[in-house]
DNA sequence: AATAGAAACCTGTCGGACAGGTTTAGGAGA
DNA sequence: TCTCCTAAACCTGTCCGACAGGTTTCTATT
C-alpha cells in the first residue's frame, strides 16, 4: 500500500504519521493513535514508532505527555530557536546576519501592526514598554520584557509566520542581548532605547505605520551599533 | 553536576548533547560520541540516548547514518519546511500570509543579491532563468527550477538565514505552485512570468538593486493575483 | 443521575539480542 | 618503509519483553 522512500523504518513511520494527520484532518489538540496501535498498523516495533513520535515532537508537530496519547500541536518556534542557535554556535550564521533579517522582518511587522492592531494589543504594547522602563535596573527581567514586546508586535501583525520567525530568534537573542545592554551602559543610551520602545508602542496605538517604521529602523541601527561597539564580529 | 529541568530523561539527554557540542566546539562534520558512550556518561539507557539523537536529527542539528557515528550537521531547512507545511495543513497559517512573508524577505534578498552577488552566481541565475523558459511545457521541472532560482537568489544575498527562510517555504510551495501555474494558463501570463525571472536575473547581474526590487514586487503581485484568481483563500 | 473506585490503556525507561554497516589496527606484500 | 588488504572491534537499526507510573474509561454503588 504505502512504500516510503526515506531509508529506514523510522523515516517511513514519520511519513506515515504525517500522512495520518492530513488524511484525518486532525487539528491542534486532536489525539493520535497510541504507539501500540501505530506499531500494529505499520507492522513495525513500538521502538520505531516511538522514535518517529519523538522526531515529530522535536519539530513541534505533535506533543507528547506520559500516560496521555500524543496530540497534534500548535505551531511553535521552539524548534526553530534551537536550530538558529545551533547555526550560530557552529559559525554558520553570525549575529549581524540575524539582525539584518530581523530588521527586514520587523520593519514589515510594525507596518502591519500599525494597521491591524486591536485596541487590546495597542494597550498591551504600551503596558509592556512601561514595564520595561520600570525594570530598567533588572537586566534579566528587562530582556524578557523586550523579547515579549517584539513578539507582541509580531502578533499584532496578524500573521503567525512573522510570530514564528521573530520567535525563532529569541533563543540566540537571549545570549547576545546582555552584550548589547552592557555596551549601552557605557554609551549612556539605555534611556534612549527605553524611550524608543515607548514611542514605538505609541506609534502603533496611533496607527501611524510610517512613524513606526522609522522608529523601528532607529532601534535596529542603534542595536547593531551597540553590538558592534561591544566587539561582536 | 548537571541537573536538567526538562520533563523526562530524553529532554535531559537532548540538553546534554547540545551542551556537549558547544563545550567541545564541534563544527559541522565532526563526530559525536557513540550512543553507548553517551549512555554510560549520562547514566541512562541507550533507548533514551537514541531518542535524544533522533530528536536532534529531526531538527537537523545532527546527522545519523547506520554504522557511522552521529555527526554535527550543516544548517538545513528540511525541518522548517515540515513545520510550515504542518501549520498550513492545520489551518494555522494560510497561503497569503506566507506570500506576505516571502515578499518581505525576497525584496530584501534581491537588494542584497544585486550588491553582493559573485559573477558565478549572476551567471547561474541567468542560466536558471533560461532553463525555466526551456522547461515551459514541463510544469514539474519548471517548478523545481523556479524553486532553485529563488534559493540561488537567497544564496547570492550572502546571508544563510535568508536561504533558510526561503527554503522553509519550499515544501508548502510545492503544493501550491501548480495551482498558480494553472491559473496563469487561463490568463495567458505564463510567458510574462518567465520573462520576469529572466529580467530579474539580468538586473542582479547588472547590479541594479532598484530594478531588481521592482521586478520582484511585480512577481509577487502577479503570483498572489494568480493564486487568488484560482480561489485560494 | 452523580460519583468513587477499579480495570484497561498508555507512555517512559530499562536491558538484552542480533543483523548489518563502518572504522581501525595489524599484518602481508611490495 | 610504505601500501594495501583483511579481520576484528565498533556502531547503529530494529525487535522483544518487562515493569513503573500516569490517564481514561467503565462500572457498580449510592
Amino acid at each position: 500500500m504505502q512504500q516510503e522512500v526515506g531509508h529506514g523504518l523510522v523515516s517511513d513511520a514519520i511519513g506515515a504519521i504525517s500522512r495520518h494527520i492530513r488524511a484525518h484532518d486532525l487539528m491542534p489538540g486532536d489525539r493520535l493513535p497510541s504507539e501500540a496501535a501505530m506499531s500494529k498498523e505499520l507492522n513495525v516495533s513500538r521502538t520505531v514508532v516511538r522514535e518517529a513520535f519523538r522526531s515529530l515532537s522535536a519539530m513541534r508537530i505533535i506533543e507528547l505527555a506520559t500516560g496521555k496519547r500524543a496530540t497534534v500541536s500548535q505551531i511553535d518556534h521552539g524548534a526553530m530557536s534551537l536550530m538558529i542557535e545551533h547555526g550560530v554556535h557552529t559559525d554558520q550564521i553570525n549575529i549581524q546576519q540575524i539582525y539584518d533579517v530581523r530588521r527586514t522582518i520587523e520593519t514589515r511587522i510594525v507596518t502591519l501592526a500599525a494597521i491591524r492592531r486591536s485596541d487590546d494589543e495597542a494597550a498591551a504594547l504600551i503596558a509592556l514598554a512601561q514595564a520595561m522602563r520600570d525594570a530598567k535596573d533588572d537586566a534579566s527581567r528587562l530582556m524578557e520584557l523586550d523579547l515579549a514586546f517584539h513578539i507582541a508586535l509580531a502578533r499584532a501583525s496578524k500573521n503567525p509566520v512573522f510570530v514564528l520567525i521573530v520567535g525563532a530568534f529569541q533563543g540566540i537573542t537571549r545570549t547576545t542581548w546582555p552584550i548589547g545592554w552592557k555596551s549601552r551602559a557605557a554609551v549612556r543610551s539605555q534611556d534612549a532605547m527605553l524611550a524608543n520602545h515607548a514611542d514605538l508602542a505609541r506609534a502603533i496605538a496611533a496607527s501611524d505605520p510610517r512613524l513606526a517604521v522609522e522608529l523601528m529602523s532607529l532601534h535596529f541601527d542603534e542595536s547593531i551599533g551597540a553590538l558592534l561597539a561591544a566587539g561582536m564580529s
